[in-house]
DNA sequence: CGGGTGATTGAGCCCGCTCAACTCTCGTGG
DNA sequence: CCACGAGAGTTGAGCGGGCTCAATCACCCG
């Protein structure tokens, strides 16, 4: 799918590349605001924490993490997006987060700018872009509770809650990020994750098939276990 | 400062009877948005978790804090506000969290509807909410990383250090929250708490006069445990 | 069939929690 | 002036959940 030439291309230089493909509306029902789509591999940075926020995007398929990271490495992961999510929009100049692909992903890149422009004129848009961030931000209060104040089980038991609602098909779901990204998502290691699956395996609240392919069997436990949030 | 009388009136009732004892500008220059004055006296609540938000605050002296609670009783605080500081604004039509008095507080109350009218035709307004709902996002994402990824030593410098950002006058400050209330904040238990300052205190990066009062030795020291963000 | 990455499982340890005792502060009243 | 009590904070002892380190397993790719 990538040549080598495409992946030594620096993100800025191959969005410009990118040909809009189709017309990607920002929101729906959204005229004018057409985005240019990009496609990043796994792992690809596709912008850097404290880097000028050029651009805002669009989730088409793949999947996003957004994270902060300590010297030392400690990395915690505030977000996941998934297909239909938008991500990278700051109100300030500047990035807050680091984002990369979690999987190979392709993404409807939108100009800053052009969001600003028609912001100014149009009341709804502002108002949407106001809304994403706010639930945004109440996602991020929900995990500070679970960061804060859940044991292990629970946590995992959240996320898996939180991703049956997001990309579940009755009870089944395809997780498209590692061991390693959920716990830096979870605040756990790698290793307690594990754990915490094969427990809930064992205990027949879910099934695995191969470790990304999941089936919950028991959605209300789960749900009671991960708690409001 | 208050009456039996005034203590058993629903929020919303003394909002309703308090005189607007000055003009108290939601914004520094934003006129047509006054503010009345209501008094609120140590650990009353404001307002409560999926309660509509009817009002936005502002503190003028004490403090609040916002906060969410599991069934069991684990609490997690998200935000101190402090004098100075909006809080309760939300996007959407309800609260995400619960706001209490931290200490008899002082706020300046803004009727919703009246911040929304005028928003529609004030794009520095819009422009504004926005701003402040990405910092508080802002804010969020950078304590997820406290609380999924430092140690209590780190936390509680960390703590500290944004107290003194804040409240701070040349390294001293007078903490207006209880050990519980830290702890609630940090993800940690009141004890562990206390054990830190005493460490800080017996290295001679912080003295302690009385619980709350603390003067801060070695703030360099603080901020590098304490880390970034 | 090997090589490599990712996931699982095990053993032992440690940081922060739990439970408990004690101290300090401060307000109240004799 | 001290006695008293209540609430907040400190300190200690012991425990346990999740971490660390390590070995093994599973699953893709050639």
């Amino acid at each position: 799918m990538y040549t080598d030439s495409q992946v030594a291309l620096t993100a800025k230089a191959r969005i410009a590349r990118s040909a809009p493909v189709g017309e990607v509306e920002l929101f729906a029902g959204c005229q004018g605001l057409i985005g240019v789509v990009s496609r990043y591999p796994r792992d690809e940075e596709i912008y850097g924490e404290a880097e000028e926020a050029e651009f805002t995007y669009k989730v088409i398929s793949g999947a996003v993490r957004t994270y902060k990271i300590l010297d030392d490495g400690r990395r915690q992961i505030a977000a996941f997006h998934l297909p239909g999510d938008l991500f990278g929009l700051e109100s300030g100049g500047r990035h807050t987060l680091t984002a990369e692909a979690v999987a190979d992903t392709t993404l409807a890149v939108y100009k800053r700018r052009q969001i600003d422009a028609l912001s100014e004129h149009n009341v709804d848009l502002a108002c949407q872009l106001w809304r994403l961030t706010a639930a945004n931000l109440g996602h991020a209060e929900s995990h500070m509770l679970l960061l804060g104040r859940k044991c292990a089980l629970e946590r995992v038991a959240a996320f898996l809650v939180e991703m049956e609602q997001r990309i579940g098909d009755q009870g089944a779901l395809e997780l498209p990020m590692s061991r390693r990204d959920i716990a830096d998502y979870l605040g756990l290691t790698l290793e307690t994750v594990s754990r915490a699956f094969s427990q809930l395996q064992s205990n027949g609240t879910l099934e695995l098939s191969g470790a990304r392919r999941v089936r919950l069997l028991r959605r209300k436990a789960l749900a009671d276990l991960g708690g409001a949030g």
